[in-house]
DNA sequence: TCTAAAAACTAATAAGCATTAGTTTTGTAA
DNA sequence: TTACAAAACTAATGCTTATTAGTTTTTAGA
């Protein structure tokens, strides 16, 4: 059978997590089976076995990939010397951009994750964990510099993010909405409300 | 071995859902067997079949279940004569309400409806359009009357249902907070915000 | 053109899956 | 106590799964 295509940079394995991304929130991490992500690549499928361990590696790189890329742009935006509103609207602006720009990748590691192994699991959950605690951190300086109402932190924290991930389900809408005036019209929403 | 225990009211198969649709979240649909969905109920899985057609129509009455109960209260926001405000609230109020009460059947219908075989996939998606197509009407309503800044009504409605949604993440952080308070506080960061 | 490594293949393994058929046990009402 | 129905069981079917081992083909460099 044919060999895997492999563009000019992307090196194979990438291109084998990139296509078993889209498989697996198509079809879900459990129902994606390794036979089809070989057809989806035109090859059979112990084949994929020279370049991936495993199948959960697939799903391990994934998760961890993302969850590096939001803990790294959170360390730059507490470096910033912003107020905490920019910072909370940079913060915003980030995750709608990663949200429409990684699609597959951030809907895997958002939905997929309790598929992964220990210790792996604990991992990612304490890494997550830390995030939520690092922008409730913010919130909370934000309460106490007047900037911000005096609203539970977390709830804040947990509404922000619900509402920056339901992007998942924008696709299909962007007929009518350029990315620019989704974003610029989320973050009003979620800092100043919607009531006039 | 020993037999079904149903409750007072719950019939056999109100039992099997109701621990199905904790398992289905807890270890998604697909790796979800239905070995382990009998073992829970003390029961071998063959027996599972006295009471049920099939796997799937487990998921199929949790999903439509839920999204009946959701069909109905808009059907009462519409009629009942309040501002557009009212009625957001009311719908925020009931969102945030039913998914603390109705936890692992709002999960499942959440996040496994992609499981669901046609026609009812079908079926089911648009009565998820349906019930948005209507929320968004709301919106434009309430932006014509003056009571809503002019922003883009999807975005919106999609901003206040991923927000909801994100209940899913609240158990384990409600020792601080009541559920009183969490549903002020949310309904209040995604009416006004959350800048003071 | 020859050689070695990379990357594909085929075949097989062992396990797990939902579901069906047929049988036995259990509970209930006469 | 007997008889009937409900609800459990055991055994089996046929299918799908991820993964491994061993082999052949393809590719690239000398």
């Amino acid at each position: 059978m044919a060999k895997i295509i492999s563009g000019n940079k992307a090196s194979k394995k990438e291109v084998i997590i990139e296509k078993a991304a889209f498989l697996f929130k198509t079809k879900s991490y459990s129902a994606a089976s390794m036979r089809e992500l070989a057809i989806a690549l035109g090859v059979e499928a112990p084949s994929l076995y020279n370049y991936i361990g495993s199948k959960s590696e697939i799903l391990e790189i994934i998760c961890f990939d993302i969850a590096d890329q939001f803990t790294r742009q959170l360390d730059e935006v507490e470096k910033a010397s912003d107020s905490i509103l920019i910072k909370i609207e940079s913060f915003l602006r980030f995750h709608i951009k990663i949200m429409l720009n990684n699609f597959n990748e951030v809907y895997v590691a958002n939905h997929e994750w309790k598929h992964l192994k220990e210790p792996l699991l604990t991992d990612f959950l304490n890494q997550r964990r830390n995030y939520e605690k690092r922008l409730i951190h913010l919130i909370e300086t934000g309460i106490k510099n007047n900037e911000l109402k005096n609203i539970h932190p977390y709830v804040a924290v947990l509404t922000m993010l619900s509402a920056v991930r339901g992007l998942e389900f924008w696709h299909g809408h962007k007929k009518n909405v350029s990315p620019q005036v989704l974003e610029n019209d989320m973050v009003t929403h979620l800092l100043n409300g919607i009531i006039k």
